[in-house]
Order: C-alpha cells, then sequence, then structure tokens
DNA sequence: GGGCAGGTCTAAG
DNA sequence: CTTAGACCTGCC
C-alpha cells in the first residue's frame, strides 16, 4: 500500500527526523531517501524524492494522521521570511529549511523528553526502544519485523518504578513514574494544556518532578503545538553567548520563537559535526 | 579512568 | 533568588 504526495516545500525528511525533535524515527536500513518509525501506533515509512514524497498507508491514514503528524498545513517559507532581519537566524533558518515542527503525542513527548535530561540521543532512543518493547502494545505490519507503539501512561504506572528503573532509565525512572501516574489516575490532564497560555502551560507541565524548564518548552513545542516556546539548551545557549550581544533577541520571545529554536539548534549541530 | 550527554533536584548561602 | 553538587548509564 502507498500514498504519493508532491513533495512540500521546506520538507526535508532528514532535517525533520535528525533535528532531535523525535526519537523513534530512523534512517531505513536498506531503503534509500527513506525515513521509518512509529508514531500514534502506526508505523510509518516515507520515501522522499526530488519531486514527491511516498508514505506506506492509504489516503485516509495519511489524511486524518500523517498529514497533521508532519505540520504539512503551515507554509514555513512565511516563518523563514520573517526571521529576514536578524542575520544569525535567518542563515540558520535557510540552512534548516526542511524542518518541520512534528505534532506528536503528547504524553509520548512528555515521557521522551523527561529522559532525555543530562543523556545522549542514541542513549535516549535505545531506552524509548527498550521502553516500547517491554510495555507497548505489538504493531502489526505483516513485515515479520516486530514494532511496538509507545506505551500507555497507564501501562507504566502499572509496570512500577522499579520495572522502569530497569529500563536503564537510571535516575529518571521515578520522574516517569511521576508523570505515569499522575497522567494514569486522571490527577494531570494533558488535555488541559492544549488550551492554556504559554506561562500557564510552562508552570503546569514543570509540577511534574524532572520537569524543567528546558523539558517543559520541548514537550510544548513539539507535543503541543506551542510555537512560542523558546526551549534553551546547551547548543542554543552557546549560540545566544556568541552571536547575540544581549544573548537575546526579539524573535525569542515570538509568536514563532520555538521554530526559530529549532532552526539554530539545528544548524549549530551540523556546523559542529555533531552526528546523531 | 574521568568526562560527557538537548537538565533537574536538592541543599545551602 | 541564585548556585554548586549529585545523578544512572554507556561510549569515548
Amino acid at each position: 500500500m502507498m500514498y504519493t504526495i508532491e513533495r512540500p516545500k521546506n520538507f526535508d525528511i532528514a532535517q525533520i527526523f535528525d533535528c532531535g525533535q523525535c526519537f523513534r524515527f530512523n534512517k531505513h536500513e536498506s531503503k534509500e531517501n527513506t525515513y521509518c518509525g512509529v508514531a500514534f501506533g502506526k508505523y510509518l515509512e516515507i520515501t522522499q524524492s526530488e519531486n514527491s514524497v511516498d508514505f506506506n498507508c492509504d489516503k485516509e491514514t495519511f489524511d486524518t494522521l500523517w498529514y497533521s503528524f508532519l505540520n504539512l498545513d503551515n507554509d514555513y517559507s512565511l516563518y523563514i521570511d520573517s526571521f529576514k532581519d536578524d542575520k544569525t537566524l535567518y542563515t540558520a533558518s535557510q540552512f534548516s529549511s526542511g524542518i518541520r515542527i512534528l505534532k506528536q503525542d503528547p504524553w509520548e513527548t512528555l515521557c521522551s523528553f523527561i529522559i532525555s535530561q543530562n543523556n545522549n540521543i542514541p542513549r535516549i532512543k535505545g531506552i524509548i526502544e527498550n521502553m516500547s518493547k517491554a510495555y507497548g502494545e505489538k504493531i502489526e505490519c505483516g513485515d515479520g519485523i516486530e514494532r511496538y507503539a509507545f506505551p500507555t501512561a497507564n501501562s507504566l504506572y502499572e509496570a512500577g518504578t522499579d520495572a522502569i528503573f530497569a529500563l536503564k532509565t537510571g535516575f529518571r525512572a521515578k520522574y516517569i513514574y511521576d508523570a505515569a501516574s499522575k497522567v494514569a489516575v486522571g490527577e494531570f490532564d494533558l488535555n488541559a494544556i492544549f488550551d492554556m497560555p504559554l506561562d500557564e502551560a510552562m508552570q503546569a507541565l514543570m509540577t511534574i518532578k524532572g520537569v524543567g524548564p528546558k523539558v517543559a518548552s520541548c514537550v510544548l513545542l513539539f507535543g503541543f503545538s506551542k510555537y512560542d516556546a523558546f526551549p534553551i539548551d546547551v547548543w542554543v545557549k552557546k549560540i545566544l553567548n556568541n552571536y547575540y550581544s544581549d544573548g537575546m533577541s526579539p524573535h525569542f520571545t515570538g509568536k514563532h520563537a520555538g521554530i526559530a529554536q529549532q532552526y539554530l539548534f539545528y544548524y549549530e549541530r551540523c556546523k559542529n559535526n555533531v552526528y546523531l
């Protein structure tokens, strides 16, 4: 089964899946120009060529799921144009112009970015895969390869802290359990976050143990499409110090600060030859 | 072997 | 309110 679209402007699967917003998608082992992974309990394979993009699904699944996941309803050239007055940011934007901010599952995003703290990307990915294998629902793809959905908050809550620790999550185990339990018992309503302004949403997320400003802003940006969230990590910090006299730009507090952040982050890491 | 990785918690001033 | 240390683990 395959569904093909005309290749959108500002769309590069390597940039989208390697820019650090998402941990379950990887370059396909054998197929050229293809990335694959699991999201929303479904296995997705995307092949990109110069003028078209192929998806391993029917039109309906594309329309209802992947179109939104890949944020294809936004025109990213408008964001890039709006950064024109800032030389550093504009250079980074053009370099990273194929990035799209994914609309990922809020719970998965929350849990994944808790795992990401003081950690490196290969290990983050490994932990998430093991966690999915152990507590996620099995996905039938018919190709003989076993794949697993990201575990629900409920299943991790039932598994308990020790079991989460056994997945090599380290000191983050108690944080993951805190998040899982609050979501599972309904003490924390993830859906309510969608309706909150940035500050309020940040404060709410930070009531979860192990969620600080950096993790909270990543969750809001990648899981809730709050583009005004501006995650500051070591890489962005470096850019702010090196290229901005007062460490600030109006764009970093603007409506699309998070998009600016992603461009800068990806640009700086590529420049420093960081391979994911 | 010590340092480091998309940080955050905790305990102190 | 700001700031050191500590923290699991795997790979260098």
